[in-house]
DNA sequence: TAACAATATGCTAATATGACCATATTGTCA
DNA sequence: TGACAATATGGTCATATTAGCATATTGTTA
């Protein structure tokens, strides 16, 4: 197994692997945004969104367009969709094992 | 926007951003597996495959089936596949976007 | 050019993560 | 039960990541 390859892949993941930038992703998802309107959108602080834009920027995940005083994000790949469509899949049914979890240590408690 | 959702997404994202993680992860869309089986096939140490396996369970990404000496582990989910398909449409066109970036340096070197 | 608005960057301290090694646990079989 | 094989866990140190703050940069308009 190619190393190398997992180590280019993880850094991408990574990049998606925090809640600012995934809210950023999201509200990308609806069109193209400047970054005042993604800080009102999250509700964080400007510094972080900018910060955050630019690493999501250099990962080739989101692009940008400047128009004046402002700068226009928006999604470059809309494969996104099938990457959180999975994701919230995982996230339902891994409610779902905590659930029975819950459920069968009640039946052993009694 | 629900802060605490997109944590928990985070953290189930974070889970997949490990080179380690994802080489096991990619070994077991062959199917089951033991641990020896994962160690052999990536070339890390037992102690390491075995400390991801067991975040990658926590995470209910993989479960796990004790026989013997042996515990066989396997994808719970098989939505991964719409996950890495974007994943690798994502590294694909970066890699394009990159070779443009080097490319137009050339041009405005000359 | 001064004042302002939108965005980006540098610094820092707290926290999280990783690999590595030694060792523990669990199960089998003689 | 003792020896062994498969797997899991604990401790540790180096490194990575984060948010928040202050400040810099860029562009506009009067």
């Amino acid at each position: 197994m190619n190393k190398e390859f997992y180590k280019l892949k993880s850094s991408l993941i990574k990049t998606l692997a925090n809640p600012t930038r995934l809210m950023i992703v999201d509200c990308l998802r609806k069109g193209e945004k400047t970054v005042s309107d993604i800080v009102k959108t999250i509700q964080d602080e400007q510094s972080n969104v900018s910060k955050n834009l630019s690493i999501l920027k250099n990962q080739g995940i989101i692009k940008d367009r400047k128009v004046g005083l402002n700068v226009y994000y928006s999604l470059k790949c809309t494969c996104i969709k099938e990457f959180f469509g999975c994701l919230d899949v995982m996230i339902s049914e891994n409610l779902e094992y905590q659930q029975e979890l819950i459920n069968n240590s009640k039946k052993t408690e009694g």
